[in-house]
DNA sequence: AAAAAAAACGTCCAAAACATTCAAAAATTT
DNA sequence: AAATTTTTGAATGTTTTGGACGTTTTTTTT
């Protein structure tokens, strides 16, 4: 059966069997103001599922019955390498709508997107990307990477932003066509409170000075990532982000450089300029950033 | 009396799906007297699209599925050119937010994905394509890009599907770095009900072929499409995907080339192959082709 | 133009959700 | 440890909702 994940509501006393708790309680926290509903004509509180999940992540509550939520077939839980194998089987076969409700189960149990992209996502694509160059790897690479995408962008508007603390923009580097890591990047930054403009693949760095030191001071980004996944001259490459991370540095916007081909850079050591493997370890530096 | 050949009017029931709500309580809200309709002369209910977005804004209720609303004939065309250059202008200037509101407005009125891609997203993106190729040009046009991605791959999931009536494959050709317009199609696919596997931007032919023709015949999609925004060897194409369309041909899957740059390409005619120039003529196309 | 199928009619009713109240349980302060 | 405050869940009578029913209108097919 079909389901469209945002427009569907549920009742208070569903999201009452959710989360384990009573329809009274529900009520009350509507009413209060701390859990946001529509009403219908003759003023029932309907829920929309996107508040619904927001509502469990900010309390990271315990999602004790999924089914109302609609989102998840799997109630059991996967040990975390049942879990790997299983989400790159569903896309080695091109089963999106299995593999959207395995992330899904994973979000809504309280995954933050950097797990999920060091984690799954990376992880899987990394062994379906090895797998060779025959017709039908290339297939099931481009299609795995679409199923991925839609994704990503689906959790990415899953994610609502109570506060912006800080302004960034990136994306990936000139010749780079990976358009992936970049909305991962976008999209862990969203969890942090940030405000991101992904500028996609295959961006001049010349393009990232226009949207951050070139801008006058009121309106420069706070921070600006860029994606590295594949890299043909290491050595201009390296140069060139030397003297942008310069830039950069005396204009106090922090800079980070990551992707799979990052580590082949020979960068000059600038305060504001940190190089990350992960995107957990992006995830944590933004936490230490905000404050 | 009008006939419902361009009916502009829907029934309680379909009223009641696009807002979630059941037959019963839209008869009750009408006999009320808080929602109007017309009667037609055996006394049937019709509820003017009109009443239908005046009812929905008032008391601010969620769209569920707009569908019903965009299987009637609008009067107001949807690409007003106030609409169109106030999206252009978002898209310019960045505002991600407000851009993606108007789309929304747009489809909640009853536009379909095929007319928003080929009048707002379509026009907005060639005329800033057009404006040079300064830094900031290109940063303005790769941030409007992602931004319209995000846009279309919300769309895409707003779209329920009640039932499958056929199984398509498709993106863009090798050398085509464009991912936007193979998502709008499959966006478009899956609004004729139909299950749309995209595999994205630069995928060789002969994994178009391995997605297609060489599966086993029960496997084998009803569909492919092809999209093609870049060009550099039109008379090479040409001969390739004359060739594909042959085997398309032989196995009764139909194809379909669209794109930027696919006027370029001379192709022998094939009876189930068609060249489009746009969104709307696909999905023309393919309410033919399910019957 | 007639017949068959589908959709909408009006009416009725049970299930669900409403606002409100209240006492027990849990957390906090004294 | 006792007192106080806050949170919780159950119970109240009322209102809203959605499905069921047989009948009539509309649409589609023959």
């Amino acid at each position: 059966m079909a389901k469209d994940t945002y427009s569907q509501t549920i009742s208070p006393k569903q999201f009452g069997q959710v989360i384990g708790m009573s329809e009274s309680s529900l009520k009350r926290w509507v009413d209060s103001g701390h859990l946001h509903v529509t009403r219908t004509v003759g003023g029932h509180r309907r829920i929309s599922i996107k508040e619904a999940l927001r509502f469990i992540r900010s309390r990271s509550l315990k999602v004790r019955d999924s089914s109302p939520l609609r989102m998840t077939v799997n109630t059991e839980s996967f040990s975390t390498d049942d879990c790997n194998s299983l989400f790159m089987h569903y896309l080695k076969k091109g089963m999106a709508e299995e593999a959207r409700q395995l992330i899904f189960n994973e979000f809504i149990k309280g995954a933050t997107l950097a797990e999920l992209g060091d984690g799954l996502f990376k992880t899987s694509l990394e062994i379906i990307s090895l797998e060779g160059n025959s017709a039908n790897n290339i297939l099931i690479e481009h299609r795995a990477t679409q199923i991925c995408i839609q994704i990503i962008n689906s959790l990415h508007e899953l994610i609502v932003e109570e506060k912006t603390l800080f302004q960034a923009v990136g994306g990936a580097i000139s010749g780079d066509v990976y358009a992936l890591p970049s909305m991962l990047v976008a999209a862990v930054l969203k969890e942090n409170h940030g405000a991101a403009i992904n500028l996609g693949p295959n961006t001049p760095l010349d393009v990232f000075r226009e949207a951050s030191v070139r801008l006058e001071q009121s309106k420069k980004p706070d921070l600006v990532w860029i994606s590295i996944s594949e890299l043909k001259n290491p050595r201009e490459l390296s140069e060139e982000l030397s003297r942008f991370a310069h830039e950069c540095d005396e204009d106090q916007i922090e800079l980070i450089i990551g992707g799979r081909a990052a580590g082949k850079l020979t960068l000059d050591h600038k305060t504001s300029l940190t190089l990350h493997a992960s995107l957990n370890s992006i995830s944590k530096q933004l936490i230490a950033f905000k404050k």
